[in-house]
DNA sequence: CTGGGGACGGGGCCC
DNA sequence: CGGGCCCCGTCCCCA
């Protein structure tokens, strides 16, 4: 039963790319360039003018941009949909904080002015929540924060090993899972390859005799430190591994597992 | 058959 | 991001 806690767990098994989330995205940036244009025409073009905050803050948008808690875009904006550099950009900042809704002080302005685009009103602005795993925050950045670090990434992030089936929710994951294929750890004395340089050493050391790690209980030493938590386990009165049906207790697990499918669990 | 040792794999954590 | 180390686990072998 290996752990494979990196191993990508299909939520909705899409590989395929969200065509309607990019259509939605598409949309917006549709509709932002024609107020851009509209904005131009009304107020002339100065560069100088262009970034004026009164016209182009994300309040000026609030009457056409007004997201309801049911109808947010499922990603956040990417900085290529903002079509001015007043734009919030913490709606695209993924290096700050955490999603647990908690706000840093240098986005409070953005906070208040991300609430004016939600609900201009001020009413129920407390509710925003994640479609997938139904997470609820206090604002629509904590929300997007959130969507960007965990549900987002892990519905559209995928990291295929080309070599087997595996996926993996990093890029990191994947490359140390890789070197379980490519082997490149190799003992100079017998040509043994192996996946990373520790095992490579805990290998060499079965060529040089070398046991550091000794047995506080009795004179015994190991190569591998597992091995010697698996010897401990033979000086414990305690074991670790308990039979359900008959309480006794083993070392190891694959000692009760010898010992459930040896009979005692169907015999009783 | 059981208990234990040897060797090793793989993911997580920390720096 | 990568390396080193840790932890948990498995498989095989032998007394």
């Amino acid at each position: 039963m290996p752990r494979s806690f990196l191993v990508k767990k299909h939520i909705n098994s899409t590989k395929k790319p969200n065509y309607s989330e990019n259509f939605v995205k598409f949309f917006f940036f549709l509709i932002h360039t024609f107020l851009f244009f509209i904005i131009i025409l009304k107020y002339g073009l100065p560069l100088s003018v262009i970034p004026q905050p009164e016209i182009l803050s994300p309040a000026a948008y609030s009457p056409i941009t007004v997201w309801t808690t049911s109808s947010l875009p499922l990603s956040p904006l990417p900085s290529d949909l903002s079509p001015i550099s007043g734009y919030p950009s913490s709606l695209s900042d993924t290096s700050s904080k955490d999603h647990s809704g908690s706000e840093s002080p240098r986005s409070d302005e953005d906070e208040q002015m991300l609430a004016k685009l939600t609900d201009p009103s001020g009413v129920d602005v407390e509710k925003f929540q994640c479609a997938l795993c139904s997470k609820s925050y206090s604002t629509y950045s904590g929300l997007l924060k959130h969507k960007q670090l965990h549900c987002d990434a892990q519905a559209r992030k995928s990291f295929s090993c080309k070599y087997c089936e595996k996926e993996y929710v990093s890029l990191g994951a994947l490359k140390m899972h890789i070197r379980t294929h490519t082997l490149p750890c190799v003992c100079k004395i017998c040509g043994k390859a192996f996946s990373r340089p520790w095992l490579l050493q805990g290998h060499i050391r079965t060529h040089t005799g070398e046991k550091p790690f000794s047995c506080p209980h009795c004179n015994r030493a190991f190569a591998d430190r597992s091995n010697l938590r698996a010897h401990l386990q033979t000086h414990s009165d305690v074991k670790k591994y308990q039979c359900k049906n008959c309480s006794k207790t083993f070392s190891r697990m694959s000692l009760l597992h010898k010992h459930e499918e040896s009979g005692c669990c169907t015999a009783h």
